[in-house]
RNA sequence: GGGGGCGUGGUGUAGUUGGCCUAACACGCGGCCCUGUCAAGGCCGAGAACGCGGGUUCGAAACCCGUCGCUCCCGCCA
């Protein structure tokens, strides 16, 4: 070994001892004579003092050392002088004196600041991303990341579910997301695809007796990136058998809130989490993974409304739509250019307009002051419970636009108003989402969650006539306005899956083709069972306080999904390209003049 | 595919109603001084023609056009 402590364990205790340190040049302070250094390892940080006067030789090491520069000290650990202590640093009661000391290895002057958390061009941190990976935010991230995944592992483990990995190259099902494709040697022209996610084999391990499956797993899906969406992500995938919803819920429920209050017990969280339908998520806040840390509801005009000669109103509800409005706190004053962009933003999500109220201090300005006296204004104002300094927003659409334009509004000003608690952990849980959702451009009903979700019992004699009304067995987790899991009661009969899969309008043949093995398996003593699979890149950002998964992952990929240390992706050898029977196109025409 | 933001020494920023900018500040880097600092301190010094290309102008980091890169968002993510 070469070291016999770490940097981060000495304390006064150790007085006296002999040890031997090894880490990299955090910090060097240079008197002319003495010689400080704060030397770093993963487990912190440690004062050693080089003296020319008793150690020269090691001075002179000390003199050549520079930022990041890894040595090996070995030297007596003492009491700092009185008053000389750092109460900042774990070990700052003791400082090391070194009698001897080795650059193990010389570094060259990095890129950028390792020994400070400054913002840094993320382009020249994920280029070095091993530097980037060296400094404090990312080490405690990562180590983050760590605890969670195996406070994870134990909880399950305790409570009998076993971690099964699936394969990494298997079968392609376009029906989800892109796949990440990897062309097959042995048989030309055929191709795996990577998991997006491991369902299928999941299910199979409850056909298969498993019972308590789980697996931190990764998953591909070659989709354009977000700041919460990587190519390639983790999952804490769990599947039941013999479970009904309430059993999957209570249970996710119970690992998360054991879970936070064993590794970040000063963040608040309300319990047991509230629990919203899909229906009632999207009246209240437009959003089906709504940022609970804030109020800020939208609230239902229409009644008042139905009595307008407002033509706006008038046609929206005479259309089977609704008006909804919103109140934002102490924006009454925003400009006119200001307004603008906020209904700019109604208006990316569909909605023709909005109309807004503002209540300054010499009384209500609306935008539609023309079209609709003051009492009918005074009526909204009153259902908004308006206070001077307000800005109430109306929509008037149909319930869906409604939904997403005030949705997007509430997420927006909640943001801009600052409005969330960050040390808060808003969980919910939403539930009875549709089953389906129409597909305009195909002209048939794709599955919302996935075609192996169960319909709720009492919905099914709704499945033939209404299939828009059925709801399914599916539930989301959501936290701070992040979807941070979804699962469903799976489909165990086989004639209830070809059943779906027909109103999918996935014919039998195709059924046959990509399904074949589900639908056999189901025959075979197919146990009820349901799962889900929260994100872990997501929950432990939000736990880091990152806005930005990559922030919590060791080699992410940039925006254009490359990774800038490795280069990949990459060009490839003629010769590997003729093993795997592949040939480039010519890439497309550029010409656009 | 589309929309917004950003792009100035190694890093982070300032400068952006065009001229005082042959570019400023901090950190870092190099040298010298300094035996108690811990964001050490002091002195000296090197280092960018302002992403790239074109244009407007007597004059552009700053204005216009194009382009590239990064990022946020929409689409997309069963």
């Amino acid at each position: 070994m070469y070291k016999t402590k770490t940097c981060g364990e000495l304390t006064a205790l150790d007085a006296g001892k002999t040890v031997t340190l090894a880490g990299w040049v955090h910090r060097r302070r240079d008197h002319g004579g003495l010689i400080f250094i704060d030397l770093r390892d993963r487990f912190g940080l440690t004062q050693i003092v080089f003296n020319p006067q008793t150690a020269p030789d090691a001075h002179r090491v000390g003199s050549e050392a520079r930022n990041e520069y890894v040595l090996q000290v070995t030297g007596q650990v003492e009491k700092r002088p009185a008053g000389q202590e750092n109460p900042n640093l774990a070990t700052g009661e003791i400082e090391v004196y070194v009698t001897e000391a080795r650059i193990l290895n010389a570094a060259k002057t990095p890129p950028f600041v390792i020994n400070k958390n400054e913002d840094v061009d993320e382009t020249l941190r994920l280029t070095y991303r091993y530097l980037d990976l060296r400094r404090e935010r990312l080490q405690q991230n990562l180590a983050l990341r760590h605890r969670v995944i195996k406070f994870m592992r134990d909880w399950l483990d305790a409570r009998g579910f076993i971690e099964i990995e699936t394969p990494m190259i298997t079968a392609s099902t376009p029906e989800g997301a892109r796949d990440y494709l990897v062309p097959s040697r042995m048989q030309p022209g055929k191709f795996y695809a990577l998991p997006q996610s491991p369902q299928q084999f999941k299910q199979l391990l409850m056909v298969a007796g498993y019972e308590r499956y789980f697996q931190i797993a990764r998953c591909m899906r070659d989709e354009d990136l977000r700041a919460d969406r990587q190519p390639e992500f983790t999952q804490l995938d769990l599947e039941m058998a013999f479970v009904e919803q309430e059993d999957v819920l209570n249970l996710v429920e119970a690992l998360f809130t054991d879970l936070i209050h064993a590794l970040a017990p000063e963040r608040k969280m309300e319990t047991p989490w509230p629990r919203l339908t899909f229906d009632e998520a999207m009246a209240h806040y437009g959003s089906d993974k709504p940022d609970l840390r804030f109020g800020m509801r939208l609230t239902d005009v229409s009644d008042l409304a139905a009595q307008s000669q407002f033509a706006v109103f008038k046609n929206a509800l005479a259309a089977g739509g609704q008006v909804k409005g919103i109140r934002i706190p102490s924006c009454a004053e925003y400009s006119r250019r200001e307004l603008d962009a906020l209904i700019d933003l109604v208006k990316s999500k569909g909605a023709k307009g909005a109309v807004t109220i503002a209540l300054k201090a010499d009384g209500a300005h609306s935008s539609a002051s023309k079209h609709m006296p003051a009492s009918e204004q005074q009526a909204y104002i009153e259902r908004l419970d308006g206070q001077t300094g307000d800005l109430l927003l109306f929509v008037a659409d149909s319930a869906r636009v409604v939904a997403e334009a005030l949705g997007a509004l509430r997420k927006e000003m909640g943001a801009r108003l600052k409005l969330a608690d960050v040390n808060a952990l808003a969980f919910a849980w939403v539930i009875d989402f549709p089953m389906f959702e129409w597909n305009a451009d195909e002209k048939r009903w794709d599955a919302a969650h996935h075609p192996f979700t169960s319909p709720k019992p009492s919905d099914m004699p709704l499945l033939d006539s209404d299939p828009g009304a059925v709801r399914a067995n599916s539930y989301d987790m959501v936290c701070n306005g992040y979807e941070l899991a979804s699962g469903s009661i799976r489909i165990h009969s086989r004639e209830l899956q070809a059943k779906i899969f027909s109103l999918l309008k996935i014919d039998a043949a195709r059924q046959q083709a990509r399904f074949g093995h589900m639908l056999e398996a189901f025959e075979f003593g197919a146990p009820p069972h349901g799962g889900m699979a929260p994100g872990i890149d997501r929950f432990v950002a939000i736990l880091c306080g990152e806005d930005n998964i990559r922030d919590v992952i060791a080699f992410p990929k940039n925006q254009q999904a490359q990774d800038l240390m490795m280069h990949a992706p990459s060009e490839v050898d003629a010769d590997q390209l003729r093993l795997l029977h592949l040939q480039i196109a010519p890439p497309p025409a550029q010409s656009k003049i």
